[in-house]
DNA sequence: CGACATAATGCAAGCCTTGACATTTAATTT
DNA sequence: AAATTAAATGTCAAGGCTTGCATTATGTCG
């Protein structure tokens, strides 16, 4: 007799429904195991008495929180933020619930963050793109904790992966803006030290340069921080230098978007003067004026197939293999023909 | 001596280092209760096994997870993306990790979720508004987890809240709309049956013709659910109505898009014909063309102050005062005088 | 009706850490 | 040097659930 009506233990229903312990747990995780008379005893004992398993006592005896994590550079790009919530959904369906740590673009933080979410029990890990210290990856090895990378595709890696491979996706779009006859190029890229994709977006339109015979030094790259601010205010350098380039790549929407704003704060006609390339297609893309040609990139699938993929691994305790995805150029307002 | 190296436990590392488990313990959790030879040597010798303490038993032992539950509508709207973003920075200033889980403005889900992260261990919970079935305030009462209520403030609710007044936000917007020379006003809103915030934006534009002696009827309002496109369908239901109304509000900025853009898709001249006004203040309100005229929501504010009464409760385990936060009028280019 | 197969249930051993309390060690004072 | 106090460390029970295995109930078939 405890003082003041205390949170009830399965050992409280198991006694009040006349069952042993095991029969009750059962009930809860096995439900078909049990005979339908009993359960239905069970089930009313539990909910009468506003029974609710303990969540430290099941993790400790089931070794597993039915928690995966999710470490993303931000939830405030819209890129993520859409993934994320389909990621979620799709966890849900399987009664899974999403553990979220932010990094802002940082690899020491995202090691701690990866480090803290397993310490909190996740069960698996979705991680954005492949580059970080290997220690990293002996770490969740060590650990036992699946993981899977998304938002890059790379068969080389060599590892559980749903993503897009973005080196070729933004190596299409150059091919089409060459096509335009578009030779003085340009980028506004996300900061690519530790980024791959960042980076594989880059070579992707280093690429197309080669193939169609234009110098490598045509390209003229300015690597800035997220942010609309930070899109216009490196396409206002873009726009110092002389010539100007023609067409300007941009790693994502966002600092497409600022650098388009900008181009009309300059008075430079989009596309005539100057075409503006994003990557992503946010909603931001299809808002802006003139509306944006951009790279689509299927979040929505990506997430729930990354859930759906994490969930195998831990409840098969088997690898995936890699999945890559289509990510599609979609051409708006701001792509034309080079001017004369 | 286990097969495969098993992950090394607290008792392993005690014995390694020739100490109780207790002072392993405490070296991790309070380390300054340990000399700092004791702590030096304990310390490198959980580095070395690589241990990580067991969630599970840890939960259970201490009956806490350091784990925070936020509770929101979806991830996929900007303003909660970035409220959620400062929240989980704050909270991990604190050395909590956050739990997400989004209802797509469902309260049969929202319960759901409450349950479920509630038996994932959260040790406390952040809430959108204030409306949900009794039900579920009484269960958390009984399951000893506290709350918070935030985007929203409501003395009267008499809860532990961080936010702001909707009904007055929209109160001064509508006067200044008012003050401008409209009387034909619409709304463009979204469902207001669950969702107090919703309702509360309504009641202060209501508000605001009652003492501008305007007839409620002259308020047309149209429900409707987020995103762009509906906002731009129910500005074509209302461009049908005669007379047309001269100024239509929307209750947040993503209506407010879709009304604009298809503003310019029928030709109406915002602002000489027409103004638009929106709610929130994210991103999209700055790029859109023209600029949105809007209220400012403090998201990182009020994300970041719901973690730290958060943590504070949970720590405390003291009730928090309401804060409320203010939201402020932020006029661009799509509010006008209205025309003759 | 007995033997046997199968379904349902019970038993009890972990799982690993925390924290109250006890004990030992070190430091300080008299 | 003894007495006193504070700091450091140790002991050990408790915490609630899952699950492999054992046992009992139920049903079927010859």
């Amino acid at each position: 007799m405890k003082a003041h009506r205390p949170t009830p233990t399965l050992h409280d229903v198991a006694k009040a429904a006349g069952v042993s312990t095991a029969t009750v747990s059962r009930c809860l995780n096995f439900p078909d195991q049990v005979a339908v008379r009993t359960r239905e005893r069970v089930m009313n004992t539990v909910r009468d008495m506003g029974y609710s398993p303990n969540f430290g006592a099941r993790a400790m005896a089931a070794r597993r929180t039915n928690t995966i994590g999710a470490i993303i550079p931000t939830m405030e790009n819209a890129i993520f933020a859409r993934g994320l919530q389909a990621f979620q959904e799709e966890l849900r369906l399987h009664g899974f619930t999403m553990l979220v740590a932010s990094t802002s673009y940082r690899p020491d933080i995202e090691a701690e963050q990866i480090r803290t979410l397993v310490a909190r029990g996740a069960d698996a890990l979705l991680l954005i793109g492949h580059e970080r210290d290997p220690e990293i990856y002996r770490f969740l090895e060590a650990q036992g904790v699946p993981w899977l990378v998304t938002w890059a595709f790379d068969l080389d890696a060599g590892c559980p992966s749903v993503g897009f491979d973005n080196r070729a996706a933004m190596y299409a779009m150059a091919q089409k803006v060459i096509a335009l006859g578009h030779r003085r190029l340009a980028l506004i890229s996300a900061e690519t030290a530790m980024n791959d994709r960042a980076r594989a977006r880059k070579i992707g339109i280093l690429e197309a340069m080669d193939e169609a015979g234009i110098d490598r030094d045509e390209l003229h790259v300015i690597e800035t921080p997220y942010g609309i601010e930070n899109g216009a205010a490196a396409f206002t350098d873009l726009m110092r230098q002389a010539p100007r380039p023609t067409a300007v790549f941009c790693g994502n929407d966002v600092l497409a978007v600022g650098a388009l704003r900008q181009a009309q704060a300059l008075h430079i006609a989009v596309p005539a003067d100057l075409s503006i390339m994003g990557f992503d297609d946010i909603e931001l893309a299809r808002v802006a004026f003139p509306a944006l040609t951009t790279v689509h990139v299927p979040h929505r699938e990506m997430g729930r197939r990354a859930a759906q993929a994490l969930v195998r691994m831990v409840q098969g305790g088997i690898t995936e293999a890699p999945v890559e995805l289509a990510a599609t150029l979609v051409f708006r307002d701001t792509l034309a023909q080079a001017p004369a």
